[in-house]
DNA sequence: CATACATGAATTTTT
DNA sequence: TTCATGTATG
């Protein structure tokens, strides 16, 4: 995936690799080799005298950082590589706060609190409110933070009641952190950013750290995330942005730009060329992924909204397939159709005939729950699929809590494994006790564990809290000597049950959840857990790790444990060979298949339309990028399916097929085809299906469901 | 106070 | 359909 067609640079992705004397722009549209322009301009960077550790390219995922570490390293080698500094924005914020953050009256080894632990947070903040309310100011205040206000500002600003409560809400949230000794993921951007503006020399620091700043997926930041960066590369009168700052690349495309809805804004395009009037713009329109059909179409539905900056993207591809648009009775028949496409593609019974792989094949779609009936048909039909973009396994509540167990024996130090530990399940420990004692610790300078232990401790706290406080402790630290010297899968298992047991971590379960069915579904899930950690201390009969099915070697709980966030993510990562994809359109952002079915185009699902709010042109833009994306995630083939019935609560509606098809406009691209090319592909489909009855005649498959298949793809 | 039933609402997601 | 929250009843 991601393979460059062409052996060398075009023209345009030259003169960006080539521009490092001051601030520039890569417009870079869908398929036109943007990593590769980033990846050859850090070894241009390099070439021109840079040190790696001067190089820093930002990402927003830690997925697409290491795919460009990766990437670097194929063309720089390992040495250059490996100093280069590749990291997501939230985790450049860590470094920088990590380093600098007692300037902010942070102490060093702060935590960070995922959304999990911010929602109790804020639960406790509105005295104990339900998660709906929570959530919303969870979400408000987020977004607050990423347009860079403060409590004051919020309040300030607060345009209802509802508002003028999450600003109060807010102001005491922060508190409440800054106790904790805690930050939220908005914070590692906002307090760096403080930081800079705050303190010169620290700003002077990281100004001269770098000497040339890259941003990737630059439509995707936000407007702190974008002070960020100014304040990063400097220059001007104010030390932000303007004349006299470091060069830097920022490369985006407005038209990719799907997470208005979290904060991101094309705005720091559009202000781009204002705030930086050296600022060289380029955009690369080539596209080296897809067909020309396919990327017509993508023109098509672009070419409806107002355009930022002037941009067509063109192919040498050649023309290819034309779009298929799939109308359905329902979602069943949906499924099911797409179902039979599969089957079809994979038998290469459709397009130029190349073997078809299930990987090569992703079906997109809106919303998450869209997934389940594709679910249920691929299982049917016996097709191995992926589903990404869904929650993770690993984010299962349960599992976190028992990962933070995990994580707090191996490293005491570990101040957000402490927090979720400590509370659950409940032993009298409460947010009033974990203010002082965070206080006491931020004092201090050591992590809660450390300050746990300290004799003055008792000045701080009463008796009976120091008592549970310290019961813990020693727990914790019994827990460590024995995972430390216990080995092999069944040990382990003892071990792993015993604690359990010791916390009360099933009746935990059972008290949280009032459904006895969804508590005993998430003791299921911690067994698995337990099984699965338990299987890699090894020592058992064809362990089966990673592949292999030798003898494994025994490994402490420890150990075990210490790799577990590294197992977790190779785990997630899942290389999971031959499989569908099944994804939201969201989460294809980036990705590409050979093969794909955008479903559920609906008038309604895509663009979107809640219940009662009227959508305003803003949005209806963003819906319209987000159906650009889609359709250029496609390389060879691409399927548009929707619903003449939907359903929508218990009732069923009709269905409308969205005006993005309307926008493609398929006829047209047929019509204007080139008679020889039709003629051309014409006869290629007829081969393809001639061969294809001969192969289902001559395969011991039924017939039945070979004619349901070419019936589905023609 | 706990359980049972009714009613209403349903995006997108990373760190 | 499913999930979560609210209300009524024991």
């Amino acid at each position: 995936m991601n393979a460059p067609a062409a052996p060398s640079l075009n023209p345009a992705q030259l003169e960006a690799v080539h521009h490092l004397s001051g601030p520039c722009l890569v417009l870079a549209g869908a398929g036109s080799g943007k990593t590769r322009v980033i990846t050859h301009k850090i070894a241009r960077l390099l070439h021109s005298g840079l040190a790696p550790r001067q190089i820093a390219a930002i990402t927003f995922t830690n997925k697409a950082a290491a795919e460009m570490r990766e990437r670097a390293r194929g063309l720089v080698g390992a040495r250059g590589a490996k100093d280069l500094v590749i990291s997501t924005f939230h985790s450049l914020g860590v470094r920088m706060l990590r380093s600098d953050g007692e300037r902010v009256g942070l102490k060093t080894n702060f935590s960070i609190l995922d959304s999990d632990d911010v929602l109790g947070v804020l639960r406790d903040c509105g005295g104990n409110t339900d998660n709906a309310l929570a959530r919303r100011w969870q979400w408000t205040i987020s977004l607050w933070k990423n347009q860079g206000l403060d409590a004051d500002a919020a309040e300030a600003a607060a345009a209802d009641d509802d508002q003028r409560v999450a600003a109060r809400v807010m102001r005491l949230y922060q508190e409440r952190l800054a106790a904790y000794q805690s930050v939220d993921f908005d914070d590692l951007i906002g307090l760096p950013l403080a930081l800079l503006k705050r303190d010169e020399e620290v700003r002077c620091k990281w100004q001269a750290m770098f000497g040339h700043v890259l941003v990737d997926e630059y439509q995707d930041t936000n407007a702190v995330q974008y002070e960020l960066l100014k304040a990063l590369v400097g220059g001007g009168p104010h030390g932000f942005g303007g004349a006299g700052s470091r060069p830097f690349t920022a490369v985006g495309d407005d038209d990719q730009s799907i997470y208005g809805w979290r904060g991101a804004t094309v705005e720091n395009l559009r202000r781009l060329p204002q705030d930086f009037p050296s600022l060289k713009v380029i955009p690369l329109e080539q596209n080296y992924r897809s067909t020309g059909h396919i990327l017509r179409a993508a023109n098509a539905v672009i070419a409806g909204n107002p355009k930022l900056f002037d941009k067509k993207l063109w192919s040498e591809l050649g023309e290819g397939e034309p779009v298929k648009v799939i109308e359905c009775d329902g979602e069943e028949h949906e499924a099911e159709r797409v179902v039979a496409r599969v089957q079809a593609l994979r038998a290469g019974r459709t397009g130029d005939g190349a073997a078809v792989k299930f990987a090569d094949i992703a079906v997109l779609y809106r919303a998450n729950h869209q997934a389940k009936v594709f679910e249920q048909k691929l299982r049917a039909a016996q097709i191995p699929y992926k589903v990404s973009g869904g929650t993770s396994y690993f984010d299962r509540a349960e599992i976190k809590d028992l990962c933070a167990w995990l994580r707090l024996i191996v490293n005491n130090d570990d101040d957000p494994a402490f927090l979720r530990a400590v509370t659950t399940p409940k032993r009298g420990i409460g947010h009033q006790t974990l203010a002082a004692l965070g206080e006491f610790a931020a004092k201090r300078k050591e992590s809660l564990f450390e300050a746990l232990f300290a004799p003055t401790l008792s000045a701080a706290l009463k008796g009976k809290a120091i008592d549970a406080l310290h019961e813990f402790g020693r727990y914790v630290n019994d827990l460590e000597y024995r995972a430390r010297h216990t080995s092999g899968a069944e040990d382990a298992r003892v071990y792993l049950m015993g604690w359990l047991k010791d916390i009360g971590y099933e009746q935990h379960l059972h008290d949280g959840e009032d459904s006895e069915k969804l508590a005993s579904a998430r003791w299921t899930n911690v067994l698995d857990f337990v099984d699965w950690i338990a299987r890699r201390c090894g020592g058992e009969t064809a362990a089966e790790v990673a592949g292999t099915v030798e003898e494994s070697e025994r490994r402490s709980v420890f150990d075990v444990a210490q790799t577990i966030s590294i197992i977790i993510s190779i785990a997630e990562r899942g290389e999971d060979g031959d499989v569908v994809t099944l994804s939201t359109l969201h989460a294809a952002k980036g990705l590409e298949w050979p093969h794909v079915v955008l479903a559920g185009v609906n008038e309604g699902l895509l663009p979107f339309k809640g219940s009662d709010e009227e959508m305003s042109a803003e949005r209806l833009q963003e819906e319209r990028r987000l159906m650009y994306v889609g359709i250029t995630r496609a390389q060879r083939t691409l399927a548009v399916s929707w619903l003449r019935r939907r359903k929508r609560g218990r009732e069923t509606v009709a269905g409308m097929a969205s005006r993005f098809i309307t926008e493609m406009k398929l006829d047209e691209a047929v019509a204007k085809e080139d008679p020889r090319e039709r003629l051309k592909r014409l006869r290629a489909e007829l081969v393809a299906r001639v061969q294809a009855s001969e192969h289902a005649a001559a395969a011991s498959s039924p017939a039945a469901l070979a004619r349901k298949a070419t019936e589905a793809s023609g």
